[in-house]
DNA sequence: AATGAATGAGAATTCATTCAT
DNA sequence: TATGAATGAATTCTCATTCAT
């Protein structure tokens, strides 16, 4: 069985290396192209342009991102296992795409239009899981029912982000090894 | 009575709101004198490159930020009151430095080792208020006692950069006429 | 057979060109590479800056100049030849580098410490090539005992230059076309 | 008895310094102003640009150099007398404008036309000068008579300065305390 | 006359992109 | 298809010169 190299997928991963890294303006195409092994040019048979692949990459990363959210909210464990797996799941990608939360520019140049509104429209795909999450959780009675669903969702997101970056700088470990327990607790203590 | 133009002030507004804007790298030095109503030269008299301009306007934003977030922290007034004052606070910061939330970068070019160091001792300071303020508010009967405050502090800044940045970008009205409250509440079931 | 174009020759002796006829500071890039017949990016393909392209430059020159020198100082001919050899020498190298004499400037910037040294090195070498070579005159007794070599190295050395440079001025004549003879004659008188 | 200051006077020596220690383009109006203790707008009001300070400084110093350099070569003494003065002369100006027989530049937007005519005909003056002395020399015959002129010119001129220069690089010595001796005898051996 | 803040033309350098091999 | 040398648009920064005070 031979080793089908998907070339599009090597460049992929290295811009997202060096992307998060350097940021969109201090990777070089060259950086990138020696990451994934190849010639500079190579890179131009797979995306038409830096911005390009820049954006597929982004594209690439927030779907998984989104995916792995939308399951583990949607399955049928107790809140406090969701919680736990989001935030372990939110620590696993970190470690893949460290960097990449900071790197998500204003720039109009980078973002499309359209690719703007599909970052958007992904984010609030993952807000609507999330929100049937803490709904669920009101239907098992681990929820109280006067939450505001919205507000908690945005909580959620905002102080898992927060939560992570504080940790890893503090304590110099990896994202992996971050133990999440002190911040699901806080997290479960506003919604119970 | 003249008008004594602060030109280094004018400059860093212009700076901010260019550089909030458009982002370091595609903020020309140009767009920042053309802002300030000054000439591209002008500028090098009063910093010594894009980049200290750059970290001039950060500190200077982050020095006011900290100020008042100390402020609040270590007032006489409740729990409640207090966490409104940090939302309110922090709508009208961003009102003035919209977007500086998203272009602290991580390259390291942008960022001197000290400047670094001296952004992380800033947010230590702020931290050290807000876990104060927790702590009054367990002195004050207005805080469960077995809160956690590390994580509390870093879910309330989490998440109040959360609720901001999607409230604004929903509804479309600026920072200071988003209502705090539901965030508030939030925040308070957790630590009561 | 292909014509083998060795672009960083072609600059050098660009530079080379551009940089004797007009001065380090008055050369631009732009005309150097237009000189070679080449982009301007395209320099920087073969060295790191302006001055880098200098250093580069002016060291080429000056070890062919010294690897000349030394090969007519040393071999076994008598004084009265090697002077001849050395002025001819000395012109067609003028013709070639036409000006670099005078574009070797005191400004710390274009040279580095080391090249600095480099370069006071090589003279030391010349110089020991032409004592040397007053030495053997004096072993076949065609120049006086009591001669003071060092101060006639330097002589020889200084006389030289003068003379080229006077001559060309005032007879419009190529650097190869000027008789060495008379300065010949001149320096022997004082050798013998 | 008032000191009046000749601001113009005072500018020309600060430019003679600036520019002998950094060269044309790295000597900056405002270190020269600086040097002169006044503010860099008053240059202005003495020269109509850089460029004519340069010059106007250039030629009070050629001038001051081939008065010197007449005065010695036409007085009464002695061949060898005349030579040390010479030698002597030239160290304390060297001293004085320590750096500028370096930047003398071919850069013809330093030199108008004029101004470089000019300076070939200072040089022609002097060497007149020291011709003369030559002839001098062999009607009380302190020379031969074979002598060439020109020749031994261009020779005590070029060996002179690569004498002073090679010296004073050596041992770290100031232009005054260089001995002349050794020079004066080998060029005298050239004469007699 | 003296000042020095403001100006803006001009130059070095970078790097995404192209294209001949 | 892959390469990497060549390109040149774009940007930062410098500093001689001006001019209002």
């Amino acid at each position: 069985m031979t080793v089908i190299k998907d070339r599009r997928m090597d460049i992929l991963q290295a811009a997202l290396h060096i992307f998060s890294k350097k940021g969109y303006h201090n990777a070089k195409i060259e950086d990138i192209a020696m990451e994934a092994g190849i010639a500079k040019g190579t890179i131009y048979q797979y995306f038409s342009s830096k911005q390009d692949l820049f954006q597929q990459m982004f594209r690439h990363g927030v779907e998984r991102y989104g995916q792995s959210l939308q399951e583990i909210a949607t399955n049928e464990s107790h809140i406090r296992d969701k919680l736990l797996a989001l935030a372990q799941s939110h620590g696993k990608f970190l470690e893949e795409h460290i960097g990449m939360s900071e790197i998500m520019p204003k720039e109009s140049k980078l973002m499309s239009k359209e690719m703007r509104c599909w970052v958007l429209e992904q984010r609030d795909h993952a807000f609507s899981s999330l929100e049937e999450m803490i709904e669920q959780g009101i239907a098992l009675g681990e929820v109280r029912e006067d939450t505001d669903k919205g507000v908690a969702v945005l909580a959620i997101i905002g102080s898992l982000f927060a939560y992570y970056e504080k940790e890893s700088r503090n304590k110099e470990m990896k994202f992996e090894e971050i133990s999440p327990m002190p911040w699901v607790d806080f997290i479960l203590r506003a919604l119970q």
